[in-house]
DNA sequence: CGTTTGTCTACTGTCGACAATTGACGTATA
DNA sequence: TATACGTCAATTGTCGACAGTAGACAAACG
């Protein structure tokens, strides 16, 4: 007989690999570990209370996220943010978007808009109440929703990554974003243009949305020094 | 006083986890390793005559390439294959490229568009000596040299671990192409796309280029049994 | 019988110890 | 004094041993 109707907690047997790595991710894109930061392995492996060998496999993992960077027999650090690497960075992701929003109006389900007026709204609720970190994070779940609903995994994969990186850029920069219900606004178009199924207005939109938020940053980034950890808004 | 004139190779002291990622990724793309081989970390430390450790730090940055699947303290094994998969891959793959031509048309340098001729020629010559793999290896070359003439080192790296597992897919392929020439001749109207600065036109023969390639694998692979393991051409 | 529980085994996960490499610093030598 | 050459400490790379887990199969139980 099974224990019905008790329903508990799955107990958390995750690697430490796995556990290692959302610490360290969360340190470097939240701005904590600055570009450059080294990461010795002794002292990361002491302050978690692990051993070196579960660590080591985070790091490539990180690696591979373009979130640190290893030289052999050197050592490993938070990777540096060029300014070229943010254009990058917000260039493809912008690629990836538009190439979603395409899927999007292609695939033509009428729920996904509903989907996306609902975080909309949440966005807006947020922003009146000036809760500048909440506006963050829906904003974010608002650009992974578009991402998930164009059903193509390699695609969310691929986006996860870069948004990482993106994460890591907005809690690196130097000056803070006041608007907070303009932010929200500028999502009513985008939606509006994948309910009317009209692609380029979707497109050239998405486009105007990411360069803005890129020249924004870009404009005031000094190459020598990534820093000064401030909430910032998209 | 230095070693004036003697000129000595780098002797090889790269990590063992590189060396050992470099053996098993090739092994993966070539078919050799197919798709559901398991990966047993004793069987191949033995094999390769190394520990466990460096082989396991090389597993996760092939799980991050998306090679292989590891599910925790039940194996490492090469990632299935689907239809859904393949398609994925091709449709991004499509859109970084289309990306890439997008700005090296923007840059407008006219050597770029004699590199790609220069390819061109190479690939020509070996497909009329009947030469598969080395068209193969040409036509690799080609795409990859537009994506590196893009200036987007960000994109270069999201288009290698895409291509990679294309090019697993290839390997995997159950028929071989025979008209190698005109896989060549396919490359003419893009190279001149490109030349006279034609941004829709080249998307246009872009797409179909890939969607070309797409369906003539997608048409007879088998979800279940992704194998065989012959010289395909693109 | 069917269900539960114990046991065994093959494997992955983790650790501590040791080897190899690097860069800095001091030292000899022309 | 400038160049080359030991030497050393700090750090990464690698290894072998042990702990923990999941799945299969057998034994106990109703």
């Amino acid at each position: 007989m099974s224990t019905k109707g008790v329903l508990l907690q799955h107990v958390d047997n995750k690697p430490l690999r796995e556990k290692i790595l959302d610490t360290l991710r969360e340190a470097i894109v939240s701005g904590d570990f600055k570009p450059g930061h080294p990461l010795l392995e002794n002292d990361l492996a002491a302050q978690l209370g692990v051993s070196r060998a579960p660590l080591r496999e985070a790091f490539q993992i990180l690696a591979s996220e373009g979130l640190v960077e290893t030289i052999p027999y050197k050592g490993t650090i938070v990777r540096h943010l060029s300014r070229q690497d943010i254009e990058e960075l917000y260039t493809l992701r912008c690629v990836l978007e538009q190439f979603a929003i395409r899927r999007v109006i292609a695939a033509g389900h009428i729920e996904d808009v509903a989907t996306l007026r609902g975080i909309y709204e949440e966005m807006l609720a947020a922003a009146v109440q000036g809760n500048l970190k909440a506006v963050n994070e829906i904003d974010r779940h608002f650009h992974d929703t578009l991402i998930a609903l164009s059903q193509h995994h390699l695609l969310t994969e691929t986006w996860s990554t870069v948004t990482l990186r993106v994460r890591q850029v907005m809690a690196l920069r130097n000056r803070r974003n006041s608007d907070l219900t303009q932010i929200a606004y500028n999502h009513v178009p985008i939606i509006e243009a994948v309910a009317r199924g009209s692609e380029s207005e979707a497109m050239d939109l998405i486009e105007k949305h990411v360069v803005t938020s890129l020249d924004l940053i870009v404009e005031l980034w000094d190459d020598g020094a990534e820093a000064s950890t401030e909430e910032t808004a998209p």
